[in-house]
DNA sequence: CACAACAGGTAACGCGCGTCAACACCGGAT
DNA sequence: ATCCGGTGTTGACGCGCGTTACCTGTTGTG
């Protein structure tokens, strides 16, 4: 049925202490022909280890936690996941995601059962999730921790460089009205804080809305009246507040200048189309990665240049 | 450090193997007086069994695999799991998520070595999947063994029979032309095709685009004229169908008809706002979770009455 | 009073694995 | 013949848990 060490072993023609070393690379002290046979053995019998027994064994599991921010999981997302896994997997780790949603008590009861080698979130840990995490002696890795760059920190900063480059003076920002769905605004707030700071600027008016038509159209009022750009959490938040600006007749982006986050398909259908910035996950996918296996000890540190997560402009009509 | 359940034993002064049976509801042979102790001590040290403990006692474990299909991951989807996560939580059971994009060899080695009590997908396994699932003896829950209303074929079916409601005769059928982002679309079309032949209709004609305005535009090319409306994979589709048009002065919906799905909070802000249905995902949580639940025999098959998901007409003025 | 019946509880095993001290073997040095 | 230092290999333990046969009183029954 399934195959456990012990039967590679015997088809091995070997103990079970000798397939379990060889299959977790402490086999340099074996003789090449032991070593052939019981990877050939393991092979043949698609031998996977148990997870729990290892678990057991070790003290901990394989398992990586990655919580899922509650935003829209795009195309972006995934595919920086899609390769957070695959990478790990090559080094015997297995990703599993979780949504942050449900309760930290909930996250509680995983990280207990599940002793996962480390915990991962694109966001900062709420202070009871990091509470929780340190209680139980596992790894945690927020941005905080990681001492990468604060990506979110660098969204708000170029978009204002951005806007502020295009001649923009007044400047705002536009969070999503529910806070679940804002994980990133605060940060992205300050960013754009620092480029008028930086620039000379007054500090960014900071306005919030839901995607909808109506709360736009509200949002709008809440400016100082027109000629400000406002730099946007994300490109709907961006799509809306074009969409409402264009039904009262203002001008994009003479009345009102947009710049969004994402980089998402559907901000390139709109009139005129959205200036936003994008984001390479490859870089910032390698860079978590690579965290993760040091500190998990599963990789060395390869001295790699710190690199920073690309952020690039695409350039639209909106501002 | 950990608590384990020979801790709780010492604190509650009765053996570890008591515990054990009053923490898994074979407590009615013990005395009132013991189990409330036992319940006691648990809570006090803050207890929580080890996955791995019981995964290798009892062969196998407790989580429950959903694999997430590659499409947008919107707050519909997330809601959805969101849900499943809380109510199998209640049950014992632990929800983890996984992309469905990583090769089916990776699912493999996940279930081997995790030994979920189910793997749960919303989209039908691929025939790989089946067998690397089948193989290991794990609970497969898809669409197809669910024996459930095949939503995506309902879907299909309920956007042609507003359509035709609505008096359009000449329909086609929007997919994602990348096969990865259109999991549901064959079947969506499939329903789509059999609201035609009810209503005696010719069959639908097929387009697929990538949400891009010079795609959208091609695609638009490949219908067969103006005066033919659309049900559309969903809402993106839509929206970029609608830009297109809009762009080549095609007027909707009098030369273009559009029906979406999903609902999205973009498809309210473009002009007209698009007709769509949305999907009533509080049933359909519940229909995969007793599902799970029974199948798993973490509860009793409560005779519900075949909850069927509601699928929902949105007015809006593009059809 | 002997014996069954039963409620309440436990010792002991095995799940699959990682780890290491210990062992067997062998060629060479003493 | 004895000792020594490798080199390969393995036996045995423990990780935390679920399970079951078994044990110890206590209460009924004839």
């Amino acid at each position: 049925m399934i195959t456990t060490s012990e039967d590679v072993a015997k088809h091995a023609g070997v103990s079970r202490a000798t397939v379990s070393q060889i299959l977790n690379g402490r086999g340099q002290r074996f003789a090449e022909a032991t070593r052939d046979r019981v990877n050939q053995a393991a092979r043949e019998l698609g031998y996977e280890p148990s997870s729990a027994g290892r678990t057991l064994a070790r003290g901990s599991s394989d398992f990586v936690i990655a919580l899922i921010p509650h935003t829209t999981f795009g195309p972006t997302l995934q595919d920086f996941f899609s390769r957070m896994t695959d990478e790990l997997a090559t080094h015997g780790l297995t990703l599993v995601l979780r949504l942050s949603t449900p309760s930290a008590a909930s996250l509680g009861r995983v990280i207990a059962s599940m002793k996962p080698a480390a915990v991962f979130s694109l966001t900062r840990f709420t202070d009871e999730e990091r509470a929780l995490i340190g209680s139980r002696g596992v790894l945690g890795l927020d941005p905080d921790s990681t001492g990468d760059t604060d990506y979110n920190h660098a969204i708000g900063l170029l978009q204002g460089r951005t806007l502020i480059a295009h001649g923009h003076r007044r400047l705002a920002f536009a969070h999503l009205a529910d806070a679940r769905q804002d994980p990133f605004g605060a940060d992205r707030e300050l960013g754009l804080r620092d480029a008028c700071l930086e620039a000379g600027l007054p500090e960014p008016e900071s306005i919030g809305l839901d995607v909808t038509p109506d709360d736009a159209a509200r949002a709008l009022d809440e400016l100082s009246g027109t000629g400000i750009a406002v730099a946007c959490y994300n490109d709907d938040v961006a799509t809306a507040l074009l969409s409402a600006a264009t039904r009262r007749g203002w001008r994009v982006p003479e009345d009102l200048a947009l710049i969004g986050m994402d980089h998402t398909t559907l901000g390139r259908l709109t009139l005129p189309p959205l200036t936003t910035l994008d984001f390479d996950l490859e870089t910032a996918a390698e860079a978590a990665i690579e965290r993760i296996l040091t500190t998990t000890g599963h990789a060395d540190a390869t001295q790699h240049p710190q690199r920073h997560a690309a952020l690039r402009v695409v350039p639209g009509g909106s501002i």
